[in-house]
Parts: C-alpha cells; structure tokens; sequence
DNA sequence: TCCGATAAAGGTCATGCTGACCTTAAGCGG
DNA sequence: CCGCTTAAGGTCAGCATGACCTTTATCGGA
C-alpha cells in the first residue's frame, strides 16, 4: 500500500453521550443549524483536526458539547463508517465514539451554538427516521455494544456517581437493559466477584428505608463469570 | 459539524487475515517494497476507493491478497487507527478489519505484487518491533477480538471447513486459545446448544480411530451460555 | 484372525452459579 | 409504638461445568 497517490477523504469522529436521567436511558443530540438535515436531530461530532489522534477528538468534541471537562466520562470506540453516500456533500468516513456519563448537572450547556438536548433512546431505537445521515445505525451499534458490555465488565459504574449503593447500580442495569433484576441475587453476584465493589465504609442518605451501604468501583474491571443477560 | 472546512485525510484499510494452519495460528503478512518499513512485514491493505464501502474495501483487499473470492470468509471491523504520527509520510486513518479462513488450498497467491506470506501469531505478539506502522497494535486488537468471541459466538467454524468434525473444531479452539479443552465436555457444550452444529449424516475419513461423525453451522450464531474460556 | 492402539461418543458425580423466594435488619413517618 | 419502606442476608432446587471413566468403532500389525 501506499505506493498509489494517497486519495483524500473528511474524517469525522461522531459522539453517542449516554447517560441515565430521571429514570430513562438518555442520548444527547444536537440541532442541526445547516443543511443538509438543516433542524434535524444529529449526534454530535466535527472533523478530525492536525495533529490530534481519534481518542483526542472524541474527547474534545464531548467538552465542546457539554461543556464539562471529559474526565469523569467512560469513553471507547465503537467502529468506523463510510458508505460512499452516508454524507450528500461528500465523502466522510466517521469514527464512532460512545461515552458514558452519571446524570450531569448542567442538562444541557453546550458551548457550541447548536441546541443540544437530551433524548429518550427508546423512543429513537423505535423510529429509524428521526436521525439525520446514518446516525441511527451509529446509536443502534453504540447502544447495543453498551448494553453487552454490561455484563461482562464495570461498564454500569460509569452511569453512577462516584460513590453508589447497590441500588442505584441495579437501577441503571434494569434502564440500560430495561429488564427487573431481583435485588438479592443482583447483590449476591456483584458483592460476590473479588475487588468488583469497594465499600466506602459511609451510608447513603435516607430514602424512607433502611441505609444503604456506599460503594465505589473496584480495581477489578471484568465481571466474571458474566451477569447473565438472557 | 460541517459548517467548517472539510479537512482532508488518507482512509486506507488493514486487513488482519487469520488462518490455522499445521495447528498452528498465522497471519497473512506483506513484505513492503516502498519506504517506508521497505522490506519490513506489515499488514495488507490499501486505500478506500471512491464510491467503496468500508466493508467493500476490504472484501476487495481481502480477493487481492489471497487470489481468492472473498466467500467463505468471515470479515468483521475490528476499529478505526487515527494516531497522528502513525505514518510518516501525512495523515492516514485507517479501519482495520479482520478475516478468517479454513486451512487455505494455495498458501500465498498474492495477486498483487508483493511477497506475501504466512506467519505465526505467537511469535508476533511476542516481539513488538517486527511489523510496520502500527500494525503491532492492530494485529493485537484483532487477535483479542478474534479469542473473545470465540466463546460466545459460532466464530471458529470459520477456521474450519464447510463440514468439519467436533475434534476439528475443538482444535481450532485449543490453538486459537493456545489451551487444551476436554474432548468430553466440549462435545457435550458444543452438541447440547440447539442449532449450533447440525449433523452432516457422513462420517470423516479414517483416522485410526473410530470415525466422527461430520457437522455444518448451524443457525445458531451465538453460544449461550458462553464457553468458558478463564 | 485376533489384538492392541487410537479416537469418538456417551455416562457419572461433585461442585458452583443462578433464579425464586423468604426472613431479618434498620430507618422514617404518623 | 406501629406500620411502611428499603437493605441485607439466607435457603433450596435446578442447571452447567470440570474431572474422570466406560463403551464403541476403526485401523494396523502380529
């Protein structure tokens, strides 16, 4: 390779930013300002700049689209899309990021001039239209890599706060995969895999129940053997 | 996105070209005969033509390098590479795809003009200086995406032909593992997930033992539960 | 022709994980 | 003080796994 003229592309890195609020699995989306899809609804992104690797791209993009510092955020590549025509002015090819986030503070500050908002995912996994180019297919793949990586990793810690109770940790297992777990057995398993959970030696905040204990993610990172998803 | 100017980049494709072959795990490598890496071992692959597919191209590469159809294979991206410095001569994104064969009938039919040959996974992984670019990294990524899925997915079928015996298919695992396996309860995992292996009514040929029975995929894509790979 | 080697196929049994379900603990509000 | 709510922990049957053994079927050599 390489011995051929190099032919010239856009490279974009594009974001899913998922996170749970109030209850619901959440994807924040973007406005489009121009065409094509002008008012739209688009996950965001923009093209790779000189000198900055995919990773870095996606995580400036996810500041600029937050407004936060990326930190805090579980970011990871889901893959690379470029069918000829995905983009009407041109040839694109988009590397997709996901990133995972507790429920934010700031609903939605984006420093960009677009309107972001969040969205429901259900409701945008139902209805292919409601995105602009192929970014459903890029959500559909985002999702579904998140919801397998449930089970076999810590991934679920990353819609938490820093420090969680079992509860809150269920909770985003049953928005993410939208199924009820039994509370016994889910602590069973999760308490059960050596250095999974840390207990932070403090109680939550009352709740009209008994306290919860406080957790904090451990050093082991896979769940093994995995939380059965069925 | 999209308001700015469309920055412009190199998209090439990488292909990690699995195979087994004489029990052993290898990898479909080009000598390079250009600067820069000229002479040393990387990857095949090549840039995205206009009016291609990400997948397209590497189906294309893939009928290339082997002077075979792509048929029979089993390609799948494995991720987008965009490391500013990852090429020395500008900036070149590439999607690494990875393939898996049978036991090929001609080892090294490159249609294209460079040496290509076969080579031993384990040794590779071993010694991190002896592929060009960044190949090292992808060849990594695949291969652990590559033993992933074996234990939750009909993926090592691939390494094995149209009809195959469950020995042949445990020593697809075993040497893609790099483990030994019980005969016993792999056959008994492997038979007693429905759908996974459908028997082909014939027998192998001798062996010098008692003959085994021959099987095909069947439709059941994917092994739950997984088999446990530890 | 018989026998041993070889590999396939099938069975046994203890162990560990899971799902379903129940009991106890601890705080809050009336 | 009592009842409600949530956390935490326990019991028990069912299933999958790992270790190991027995039987079946073919080949090659004595």
């Amino acid at each position: 390779m390489f011995g051929e003229v190099m032919p010239q592309s856009a490279v974009a890195v594009d974001l899913v930013i998922l996170t749970i609020r109030g209850d619901e699995f959440q994807v924040l989306l973007v406005e489009r300002a121009k065409q094509p899809f002008l008012g739209a609804l688009a996950l965001p992104g923009g093209f790779l700049e000189p000198g900055e690797d995919l990773a870095q791209a996606a995580h400036r993009e996810l500041a600029e689209e937050t407004g936060l510092s990326a930190d805090g955020f579980h970011i990871e590549q889901v893959g690379g899309y470029g069918a000829p025509e995905r983009d009407p002015r041109g040839r694109v090819v988009s590397i997709c990021y996901m990133a995972l986030a507790p429920d934010l503070p700031a609903p939605t500050a984006g420093g960009d001039a677009r309107a972001a908002s969040w969205v429901p995912v259900g409701e945008l996994l139902a209805g292919p239209e409601r995105l602009a180019f192929d970014h459903h297919r890029l959500l559909t793949d985002a999702v579904e890599q998140a919801r397998d990586k449930l089970s076999y990793t810590n991934l679920a810690v990353s819609f938490c706060p820093p420090r969680f109770t079992i509860s809150q940790l269920r909770r985003a297992y049953e928005i993410v995969w939208d199924v009820r777990l039994d509370p016994s057995n889910f602590r069973r398993k999760v308490t059960g895999v050596p250095g999974f959970l840390v207990a932070a030696g403090d109680e939550s905040a009352p709740t009209g129940g008994r306290p919860a204990t406080l957790y904090e993610p451990g050093p082991a990172t896979r769940l093994h053997p995995a939380l059965p998803r069925d």
